[in-house]
DNA sequence: CCCGTTGCGTTAGTCCAACTAACGATGTAC
DNA sequence: GTACATCGTTAGTTGGACTAACGCAACGGG
């Protein structure tokens, strides 16, 4: 194979993935969501953040404070992991944890002003990479590629 | 909290997701790449199959035996986790490897007559899990989809 | 009022995929 | 012949999703 290169034969170089294998909606969504990863995780690395930091600051100043486990199920984190990301939000001064006066085995999470400053810029932020993410399409087509995304996740889970 | 749930507020018994979080494209893909990616897993696993097999199936019948780093470069697995793959094929029967005469630094990787009939098999079963996957969508938003997908991703690779 | 159940926050640890590093053996280029 | 690249392989890292179990507190029924 290594003639087949040298008889500069693409074939090799540059090598094909089978067809059937790439048409796969599967692996595009994969492969596609692999790309997405980096491209927002290395984003919002820049600005000292991470992806469960926005979620939960969005979801606590969408819906108010609530305990971390309410946060736990808004957001999707397994509230295993919510320890963790509290505790980097706390650390940064992003949220307060206050114990809960009607119910002693809570903590309320709330969002400080400067938590508030930051999900701006964060939104900002995920703004920009999405429209990275996004380039290609005209802004019908995502629109049209969101609904459809939202419909057949929607299908999965409602089940 | 336990007060709303008792006085009957849907509020934190289903609790939302924030619509800012919710219409991102890169949540919703990597929310649905999850379940779809359980899917083809479980679908199979029911074969006694993986994805990596497909891949690798499908590219030797595509475009012919190669090299281990040739089939890794095809398909888009490492070359480390290929030995693996390639273990679990050869144990099986679906692929034979053989030393290159010409390169004693290669392995030439053959798909078998057992490994074709796999193969086909493996296809029906991929068809009917994206069947599944795509159930919501008419054929037209399928195609649609699958282009949308496909244009994102060229985006990002190409480069 | 006690008792079993449920929910809470937390710690620890599992599983798997993606990815890196380094190896000895071999081949290629100068 | 020497320097460099490639091949298959082993080992190990990282990170995300997820489970198990803990002590604590609250709730509900007898």
């Amino acid at each position: 194979m290594t003639r087949a290169e040298a008889a500069g034969l693409p074939d090799d170089v540059a090598p094909k993935t089978p067809d059937r294998l790439r048409r796969r909606a599967s692996r595009l969504l994969s492969q596609l969501t692999m790309q997405s990863d980096r491209l927002i995780t290395e984003g919002l690395a820049q600005v000292d953040a991470r992806k469960w930091h926005y979620a939960v600051l969005a979801s606590l100043q969408e819906h108010g404070s609530g305990s971390q486990a309410t946060l736990s199920r808004r957001s999707g984190i397994y509230r295993s992991d919510m320890v963790g990301v509290l505790n980097e939000l706390a650390e940064r001064d992003l949220v307060e944890r206050a114990p809960d006066p009607d119910d002693r085995r809570r903590n309320i999470i709330t969002i400080s002003a400067r938590g508030r400053r930051h999900l701006r810029r964060l939104d900002k932020v995920l703004d920009d990479l999405h429209d990275e993410l996004l380039a290609p399409l005209s802004p019908a087509e995502r629109d049209q590629f969101v609904q459809l995304l939202t419909r057949l996740l929607d299908h999965h889970t409602r089940t």
